[in-house]
DNA sequence: TACCAATACATGTATATACATCTAAATTAA
DNA sequence: TTAATTTAGATGTATATACATGTATTGGTA
């Protein structure tokens, strides 16, 4: 769908405002379609998120800080994501013997089979839905990290 | 800055994969540079969204699922965000003659005055912070179309 | 050693998202 | 014309975001 249609709009100030719109749009249809094949094995999209970025160290844990600088959006709240997916027994909390200030977070076999199940599943969806060439997905990273290029 | 310095990650499953990161990232940076800009005016980028859509139509007033379906976050809850709005005196309130059961809204003039000089600054960070020609936000627009097309 | 600043994380608050439910009004069907 | 269905939007709940503050621990400094 073009984004015109999706945000009944068709008057943008110029190509480079359209794009800013038209990536909001993107990651809000790529985030709802997500949430929506994890929906069934009870994952909000940012729990399945810390879940993989904890896969990365497994067996070892992780301390929260280091879970938080891994996340795609930097102003998640990552202990109130590890509280939810605590009390669902897919991860385990510990005090650090090395820091006792830091809060250490490790996958638990429940943890590792669902992530391992909805990996398979969130896999298929980025190669079904979308729709891009080896060739045009390089050069869509390459005109969004030149687009950033002035992020502090 | 890089995606893999960004979420420090450099394993991807392929170059699609990254992209759909890439833009989740990308969006998350827009949204909280906007933010930033919009914060000394008391506005969320969601509530001046909103607002920018009753422009479009004013001073004609607009009901309730016609700002839904013009917004870029579709799930969107419009009341709550009306609700905002109208304790701040932006919007006003009034029930459809036409159809009692719709919520009109109307910019108010103090709505309207916020609106042009945040206008202004939400256009000045478009044009700053978005590093790329004419061309290549063309070029991205198109890609993120293509990309899109499994879209229902 | 005692004090102070910095760090790690928990927790509180306001707003938003995602979705379900409720109420009133309009539309359709019997 | 009444009854059932649909629609619009208000409202409730769980989770997340964005940010401020609180608490314990650590590391540095006098």
């Amino acid at each position: 769908m073009k984004l015109e249609q999706a945000i009944q709009s068709t008057k943008f100030k110029n190509e480079a405002h359209k794009a800013g719109l038209n990536i909001l749009y993107t990651a809000w249809w790529l985030k709802t379609s997500f949430s929506q094949a994890l929906k069934e094995y009870g994952l909000t999209h940012e729990q399945y998120n810390v879940l993989r970025i904890l896969k990365g160290k497994h067996p070892e844990q992780m301390c929260v800080r280091d879970i938080a600088c891994r996340m795609i959006e930097k102003s998640s709240n990552v202990p109130r994501i590890v509280d939810r997916l605590e009390i669902k027994k897919l991860v385990k909390r510990s005090v650090s013997s090395f820091d006792k200030r830091e809060t250490m977070i490790q996958l638990t076999a429940a943890g590792l089979l669902l992530l391992e199940v909805t990996t398979k599943k969130a896999d298929e969806l980025f190669d079904t839905q979308l729709c891009v060439t080896d060739e045009e997905a390089k050069l869509l990273n390459e005109l969004l990290e030149k687009l950033r290029q002035k992020e502090v």
